[in-house]
Parts: structure tokens; C-alpha cells; sequence
RNA sequence: GGAGGGGUGGCCGAGUGGACGAAGGCGCUUGAUUCGAAAUCAAGUGUACCUUUACGGGUACCGUGGGUUCGAAUCCCACCCCCUCCGCCA
């Protein structure tokens, strides 16, 4: 089977040793279900050795013991000396110098487990729910349910490419020649639609009660390890060196790092966030795929839905499925084709547990392809990110999170021109986005 | 970019080598008082990991990481962040 990612284990820095932070599942969890969790990855396609983590988990704990049981003499000893008498003293404190030599190479051991075994329960993903098919790639996600129809052209449609060009909305040689290959540069009438979409989508979004955000778009390692898209996904990322700061590739990243190391106050629960952001995606290995038009490029625009709720698998699903209904609404709103597809095992990312694909009629494409993802984590986020609330016995326990695609642009724009084009190579403006667009109905090449 | 100041518990704030997981205050919880409340008094009030059937015990955490020491919130080094002034700047 192949694997999805390189992993480059490099630069993953850990917790210190004496304070090993919930990072990943529970350990416990994984001890007691390791067979679950093995299979999951295979299922997921990710590689990680689950006996050899439970390997190291062990010699991590029997170290942490003997260590421990040190550092308490050590501060006995420690504490002694003070009140010793002049006659005990030399002795305690040789004492104390022994203690001192044991702990430095057996801590260095301790040390030494610990960051491989950190390291590997970073990659250890999390369990796919029952429902989700088991499967390899988008052949295999299971469509659940289609609204609306692919539009019966009476003349040779047009692709979104071929629109851009004619229309001077899209323009990608201009753009390449500034900023390389999967660049392009909307204008006119194209920076509008996009422009207008965004504004639908956070309409949508300020009336469902969420909460608008615009957050840092450059961010750390930490933001970007705890909402789980490192260590997998670091190819995948810009990286800027001299800051050591990363491009997020959603607003996901700086939505559910709002409230990264603290306690939130059960009554506060869920919490809704919209994020609007430019995304950045270096599409690592996916050279010559897609090239065409403005479906895979390295830098888009997206209103984006985060939800943090308490630890209930019911209530978590419950939101799953309002995510779905906001992005569902757009698409209806917008008058777009599409279908729902549950994403398959492997197409289901590391710290997902369920996965809706909305996919959207691409006439260019002859098929439905992925404009949303709407992705439950349950606690997988949180424990990485140390978000946590208290519960009513007063025990704190990790959040719930979930996030969705509103809007992403300019793949949106791609079934919004093609589908709403004319036989004369104008596109009709949306219903919907017209009072976003100064009232423009149909775009041609002179508006 | 240059010069200086600073990061301690939910908050404020003390602490410059041992009695400090950390004074004191505020806040919060519980109890006493009260018909009830306020005020007052008393007790409690961080996070995580390891261990234990349990009661409990242990370890770590004073921005982060290293070092010195028998012993570090306290001394040394590096980094991060915040504040003030200067420079630059949408």
C-alpha cells in the first residue's frame, strides 16, 4: 500500500520529559485497543507501529518510575542537609553528588524514549467511526445523497478556463509569469465573484450565529502540530525560515488554536467560529495533476466553520450535520448541483473520525468534485491543542471539534461559471451574489 | 533595526540558594452567623503524569530549553513573548 505522506521526523520537537502532555489518543486508549488502532491506521493508510509504541511506552514508564524514585531520595537528601550535623553532613552530601551522576545518564535515556515516543504518537491516527466505508481512494466514499442536476447544455459548454480567458476574468499567464506555476490572478468581474461569494458565505454564517474571525495567517509550529496537520503534513505547508512561522493551509488552524492551553467554561459550549482566509498549500506531489483552470493552486480564499463542543459523540454529530446543512445552504442558495459523499478510510485524514464530502458538478470535469469537507475530530484536536473543559463532577476533559468548508474559492468559481454560462461566452450572476456584485446580473466581456 | 525594562497560581502581587507549589490580597466554593442578604469569622480553592483495590504516596511544572549546585522561582547561557523610547513604515 502506499503511503500518503513522507514523514520528515526531523524537527518535531518535544514536551519536556518530566511533563509528558496528553498529545495525541490516550495512551491508555491505545494500550487497551491497540489492535483497533493498528487497523485504523492501515485502514486510514497511515503508517505507524503500534507494538513498537507500546514498546516504548513501556520502557518510558519503567524509566519514569526509577527516575522518580531518584529525584524523591535526591530531595530527601536535599532537604537533610540543612538540619544535618557537621558530622553527617559530608556524607549526605556525597550522597547527593551520586544521586545527581545516576539521574543525568538515566535521564538522558528517559529523555531519549520519550521523544521517539512522542514522535511516534503524533502519527498515531485517530479511529475512523463504523459508518465510514473502508476503501483507498474517492472511488471508494459513499454517496449518500444528490441535490440537483447537471445541466443539459444545446450548445458545446465551456470551460471555466476557457470562460476566464474570454471574459478576462482569470488570468493565469500573467499571473505564472510573476509567481510560477499554479498562480493566477482573478480580475474584474472575477475578483467580484469571489469577492461575493465570501460575502454570501459570512451572511451565512454571522445569521447561524458564528462567530466572524480573521486570525493570523503565518503561525507556529505548535498551532500547526496541535490541529494535527504536522508532522504529515509539513510537505505540504510554506514554510517561512528566518521567522520559523508557517502558512496555515485553512483557517482551521488559527480557529481552533483561539483557545489552545486553556479551560473553558462548559457554559460556553459549543462554540461557533467563521474564519475568513487566504489558505496556502504548497499540493506537494501533486505535480501535473489538475493543472488545468484554478481547481488545485497554492493560495485560495476560504470562509471556513469551526465548532468546539463537549466531549459527546451524539452532540458532536449533531453539530456535524448543522456544518453540513450551513455549507448545503450556500450550495442551494448558489443553485449548484452537488452531492454529499461520506469520504472512504482512505480518504479520511489522521484525526478524523467521519468525513462529508460535498462534490459539485463540474461540467469541464464531467464529474462531481470535492468543493467542502466537513470533518468530526472528536478529542483528537483538542488533546493536541490542550483545549479542555470542566465537567459536571468538576474532572476537566478535552473538547470536541469539527470544522467545515463555507466557501473555498476560486474552485467555486469553476461550477459557478460553467454552470451558469451562456451559448455567447457571458455567464449569468447567481441570484444570490447579485446584490454582492453592484447589481450585475450577467458577466460578459465588456462588464 | 538600536537602547532599556519585564514575564510567578483565575487575577493582583511578594519572593535573589534550603522551611516555596510558592507569603499576602482579590475572586471562587463550603460552613458558621442571619428570617434572608450584606458584612464578619473559619476551612478549602492550580495542572499533569506515575503508583495504589482504596485511603494515600511520589514526581514535575514560577515564559521555553539547557547549565551550575548535595539542593534553583532565586545564579549562568540561549531562545520566545510583552512593555517603553528611538528609527522605519501600511
Amino acid at each position: 500500500m502506499l503511503l500518503r505522506f513522507i514523514v520528515n521526523l526531523g524537527q518535531i520537537t518535544t514536551s519536556s520529559v518530566a511533563t509528558p502532555r496528553a498529545i495525541m489518543l490516550d495512551i491508555k486508549f491505545i494500550r487497551e485497543n491497540a489492535e483497533a488502532v493498528q487497523k485504523a491506521a492501515v485502514d486510514k493508510n497511515f503508517e505507524v507501529d503500534i507494538d513498537r509504541l507500546l514498546e516504548l511506552d513501556e520502557e518510558r514508564r519503567t524509566l519514569l518510575h526509577e527516575t522518580e524514585k531518584i529525584r524523591a531520595r535526591r530531595n530527601e537528601v536535599a532537604s537533610a542537609i540543612p538540619k544535618a550535623s557537621n558530622d553527617e553532613r559530608p556524607e549526605l552530601i556525597a550522597e547527593g553528588r551520586e544521586l545527581k551522576e545516576k539521574l543525568s545518564t538515566m535521564d538522558e535515556e528517559l529523555h531519549e524514549v520519550q521523544e521517539s515516543y512522542e514522535s511516534l504518537l503524533l502519527m498515531v491516527p485517530n479511529l475512523p467511526a463504523p459508518e465510514v466505508p473502508i476503501g483507498d481512494d474517492d472511488e471508494d466514499n459513499e454517496v449518500i445523497r444528490h441535490v440537483g442536476e447537471p445541466r443539459e447544455f444545446d450548445f458545446e459548454p465551456r470551460s471555466h478556463e476557457e470562460l476566464g480567458e474570454h471574459l478576462d476574468i482569470i488570468d493565469k499567464e500573467r499571473a505564472i509569469r510573476m509567481a510560477g506555476s499554479r498562480a493566477y490572478a482573478l480580475k474584474g468581474a472575477g475578483a467580484l465573484l469571489e469577492m461575493a461569494v465570501m460575502r454570501l458565505g459570512m451572511d451565512i454564517m454571522v445569521e447561524a450565529g458564528f462567530t466572524p474571525v480573521i486570525g493570523p495567517l503565518m503561525v507556529n509550529r505548535e498551532a500547526m502540530t496541535g490541529t494535527g496537520f504536522f508532522p504529515y503534513g509539513k510537505d505540504d505547508t510554506y514554510h517561512l525560515e528566518s521567522d520559523q512561522k508557517y502558512l496555515v493551509g485553512t483557517s482551521e488552524v488559527f480557529l481552533v488554536s483561539l483557545h489552545r492551553e486553556e479551560i473553558l467554561d462548559p457554559e460556553t459550549l459549543p462554540r461557533f467560529y467563521a474564519g475568513k482566509s487566504s489558505c496556502f498549500r504548497r499540493e506537494a506531489g501533486s505535480a501535473g495533476r489538475d493543472v488545468r483552470g484554478v481547481y488545485r493552486v497554492h493560495q485560495f480564499t476560504k470562509v471556513e466553520q469551526v465548532a468546539i463542543c463537549v466531549a459527546d459523540k451524539d452532540k458532536s454529530r449533531e453539530i456535524h450535520e448543522k456544518l453540513l446543512g450551513n455549507s448545503e445552504k450556500l450550495m442551494q442558495l448558489l443553485g449548484l448541483p452537488y452531492r454529499v459523499a461520506i469520504a472512504c478510510t482512505g480518504e479520511t485524514g489522521l484525526g478524523q473520525v467521519i468525513k462529508h464530502e460535498i462534490e459539485t458538478w463540474m461540467p469541464s470535469r464531467e464529474k462531481y468534485s470535492e468543493t467542502h469537507s466537513c470533518s468530526s475530530l472528536y478529542d483528537y484536536q483538542a488533546r493536541r491543542s490542550g483545549i479542555r473543559y470542566r465537567d459536571e463532577n468538576g474532572e476537566t476533559q478535552f473538547c470536541y471539534t469539527l470544522n467545515n468548508t463555507l466557501a473555498a474559492s476560486p474552485r467555486i468559481l469553476i461550477p459557478i461559471l460553467e454552470h451558469y454560462q451562456n451559448e455567447d461566452g457571458s455567464v449569468n450572476v447567481p441570484e444570490a451574489l447579485q446584490k454582492y456584485m453592484y447589481g450585475m446580473t450577467v458577466i460578459t466581456p465588456e462588464s
